[in-house]
DNA sequence: CTCAAGTCTCCGAAC
DNA sequence: GAGACTTGAG
């Protein structure tokens, strides 16, 4: 192909020699040396709103016109989101077909695309599964139950977490094992090494694999390596700051020949370390590359003055960070409003007739909005409200369809067929519908496959020769393995969207949720629908689509029916989905000491820089105008809990801030309760400080004294009464019958006990003398302590 | 084996 | 408070 073909008429043709494209001429200096510095290793440290997305943007469209081809770029983005928005705009300047050929995804779904062609390598197939998050949960449950380790002292979660942490950092299961000091690690170490034989054995993957097994084949075949070296000639990675050892390594590995390596970060902006990220990459990259070039991004186009001094303000009480001076020609701005609550039903109240005297005085509309809040939980009060205001909005990733178990069930189907092999998925649906194939038979079906080493749905198929189950389910059995087979056989016949909806109707699930006819099954008969609906519509617009494809798809895009910005909606989602997006206006809520910083960071200080960061991430989303928010009471694990506003309002100068209740709304509010006047609370002219010295000595933290209970508040006479209000009412005054002495135990302190040593509170159930916590220890795992008889020692 | 009722976990973020 | 998982009667 030659290089004329690939920029579009109506762009400027690259002239030879150092001409310069037109779509450069916008660009400050240091976006300019960013985006056509191409040789070498170059690190780009780009300050929130410094126009990060548009050099990285102009670096490839540059790139193109210095007639690098654009399969010859590897691009790689935090989300599928990011990856999808950039090609749209190469494409916009540099051509369809150029957007498009370059290789742009999240290290996942890129890697994965390799992975497919270089299975082999592996030992694995081509149409590999790919287990999310879930689906490696579940597995570690069958493996525990089969393992006979208790789920009750050892939660899957925390042993899937370790195993997780451990392929990170790139640890076999030998290597965890040598290194484990506790029980709880020696028992993930096990299950860890049982784990791995089962992903081999179901020829399957999870999503850590994605990133070992590209690192594996690079190492162990060195013609593989070759081939991606020469492929990706250039290569780009976004978020640098949140990249973890395994794709660290991954990258040094794919760049190690033409070290054409741009790396882009904020280390402000790090908030994965949870997950693996470590910020020594991005501050280390100047010692891996000592003759890397580093551009510093420094003006903000984003945000008004006032923000970006708020989000200073906060950043600088971190000791880990690097310096940086992020300035702004933009206008100095509205001040940024704190709205206290009473609750988080009236904070959400308070939210949307605060969004909506926004649009009506301000003319914005929805779509100008965000909602940003520390944990999915938060979202369905806040939902509640804009339905009931008739604000249309929509929820940016979250959990929401594809974890709901029926659509589970479907993609598992449709994974059989694709991988047979896979005997998760087959236990999965196995007995849905209900097909008379119990635990009992599934259990001596299970030891038959293990028994002659045969994968399980051999065993399924063989099962007239399984003694020990009764003639009725050998039949089941049998028919079963026939169903799945023949939709294995017919599945490249005909086109996936067509076979998806044949295959479905023959399972029987359909018929299943329509026969209950409650309103939950046609729900879930709808979702059904939904899916395969999906699978057309991916069919539509994709050239050769596969079943396979569009399974990997789904497995690596959460958040697949992302926010349409083109919608007028306004958006609710979390702090970390909110990184790198942007909206004029922005409501930051939960602001509340254990909620936003969780209860976890309180005590542990890397946890809270993490933490601070997030809110660092959270306040420079904003353009024009910030809303932080907090109630003084909220439901949490169903219970109702007090807490006292987040440590990080007072961080911010108060001359940036200024101060509303929620009792100080317009009196068009509808949710006004007159009489309230919380100390400090009531208008907009009172210092934060002062508003704040007032709250702490009302709300102490964690605890239960009586007479900090607001009870005698005329806020509960509320004009207009709502059920769940008094229930509030209820159950705080039950609570305030909680002996004080227990206070200082709460989730998430360290404890010690006589004899199971130390360990760390996981959960507190029960009232009174029937109280009990759930004690995470490091020597014996997990134990259920009732507080009356169990000494515990809170210390720390 | 199956279904309904009871119990337990979850709410720490996501590829 | 919801959803997933467990338990016990038919």
């Amino acid at each position: 192909m030659s290089k004329l073909q690939l920029v579009k008429s109506g762009t400027p043709q690259p002239r030879p020699n150092g001409a310069e494209p037109e779509f450069l001429k916008g660009l400050n200096p240091a976006q300019y040396k960013a985006a056509t510095t191409i040789a070498g290793p170059v690190l780009i440290v780009a300050g929130a709103g410094s126009g990060k997305t548009r050099v990285l943007t102009y670096r490839i469209a540059y790139l193109l016109s210095q007639g690098v081809s654009p399969h010859n770029i590897l691009a790689l983005t935090f989300t599928n989101k990011a990856a999808a928005e950039m090609k749209e705009r190469i494409a916009k300047i540099a051509g369809e077909g150029a957007g498009h050929r370059v290789w742009a995804g999240t290290f996942h779904s890129v890697f994965a695309r390799v992975l497919r062609s270089e299975a082999e390598h592996l030992g694995y197939t081509k149409s590999f599964t790919i287990y999310d998050a879930d689906d490696a949960l579940s597995l570690i449950r069958n493996i525990m139950a089969s393992m006979g380790i208790s789920q009750q002292q050892f939660t899957p979660q925390s042993i899937r977490s370790g195993i997780s942490w451990a392929k990170n950092q790139m640890m076999s299961p030998h290597e965890y094992a040598l290194s484990a000091n506790t029980l709880p690690e020696k028992q993930t170490g096990a299950i860890y090494h049982e784990y791995e034989k089962r992903l081999r054995a179901n020829n399957a993957m999870d999503f850590d694999d994605l990133l070992l097994n590209m690192i594996r084949v690079l190492k162990n075949q060195p013609e593989v390596l070759k081939k991606y070296q020469e492929l990706f000639k250039y290569i780009l990675v976004d978020e640098y700051q949140d990249t973890n050892r395994a794709q660290y390594v991954a990258i040094q590995l794919l760049a190690s020949g033409h070290k054409n390596l741009c790396v882009v970060g904020d280390d402000a902006q790090s908030i994965y370390r949870w997950r693996g990220a470590d910020i020594r990459n991005i501050l280390d990259f100047q010692r891996d590359y000592p003759n890397a070039e580093v551009v510093r991004l420094e003006q903000n186009y984003r945000s008004t003055k006032n923000i970006l001094a708020a989000a200073d303000a906060v950043i600088k009480n971190n000791q880990g960070q690097i310096k940086k001076t992020l300035w702004t020609e933009n206008a100095e701005g509205d001040k940024i409003t704190v709205l206290g609550c009473p609750s988080d039903r009236e904070e959400a109240e308070a939210i949307v007739t605060v969004l909506k005297r926004q649009m009506r005085e301000k003319d914005f509309d929805p779509k100008d909005f965000a909602i940003i809040y520390r944990t999915n939980a938060q979202s369905q009060q806040i939902e509640d409200s804009l339905r009931r205001a008739n604000v249309p909005y929509t929820i940016v990733s979250g959990v929401s369809f594809y974890k709901r178990k029926e659509v589970k069930d479907t993609l598992a189907y449709l994974r059989l067929a694709v991988n047979p092999t896979d005997s998760e998925s087959l236990l999965r649906i196995v007995n849905e519908p209900a097909r008379a194939l119990g635990k009992t038979s599934i259990q001596a079906i299970q030891l038959y496959a293990q028994e002659n080493n045969i994968p399980l749905f051999e065993a399924f198929k063989n099962a007239t020769k399984i003694s020990t189950i009764q003639k009725r389910a050998q039949i089941s059995s049998v028919q079963f393995s026939q169903l799945i087979e023949k939709f294995t056989l017919l599945k490249d016949e005909i086109p996936p969207a067509e076979f998806a909806v044949q295959y479905i109707e023959a399972t029987g699930l359909l018929r299943m949720y329509k026969e209950q006819e409650t309103e939950d099954a046609l729900d879930r008969w709808n979702n059904i629908q939904r899916l395969l609906s999906h699978i057309a519509e991916y069919s539509a617009r994709t050239e050769n689509p596969t079943l396979e494809e569009y399974l990997e798809q789904i497995a690596l895009i959460s958040d697949l029916d992302i926010t349409d910005t083109t919608k007028d909606h306004v958006s609710l989602m979390t702090l970390h989905a909110a990184k790198g997006l942007e909206f004029p206006v922005v409501f930051i809520a939960g602001l509340e000491q254990g909620l936003f910083p969780l209860g976890k960071a309180e005590n542990d200080n890397e946890e809270k820089e993490e933490e601070r960061r997030l809110f660092y991430v959270g306040i420079t989303r904003a353009r024009e105008k910030l809303f932080l928010t907090y109630a003084e009471r909220r439901y949490r694990f169903g219970e109702l809990s007090y807490s006292r506003p987040s440590e990080f309002l007072e961080e911010i100068d108060s001359t940036v801030l200024e101060y509303e209740g929620a009792f100080g709304m317009p009196a068009a509010a509808p949710q006004r309760r007159t009489g309230f006047q919380s100390p400090g609370f009531a208008t907009g002219n009172n210092t934060f400080k002062n508003a704040n010295n007032e709250v702490f000595k009302n709300f102490q933290s964690g605890g239960f004294k009586s007479n900090s209970a607001p009870a005698s508040r005329p806020a509960f006479k509320s004009s207009q009464p709502r059920q769940p209000f008094y229930n509030d009412i209820q159950k705080q005054e039950y609570h305030s019958q909680i002996p004080v002495n227990t206070g200082a135990l709460k989730v998430g302190v360290r404890v010690k006990h006589q004899m199971f040593g130390e360990g760390r509170v996981e959960a507190i159930n029960g009232e009174g003398t029937q109280k009990r916590a759930l004690v995470a220890f490091q020597s014996v795992g997990r134990k259920h302590l009732m507080l009356q008889y169990a000494k515990l020692e809170v210390i720390g």
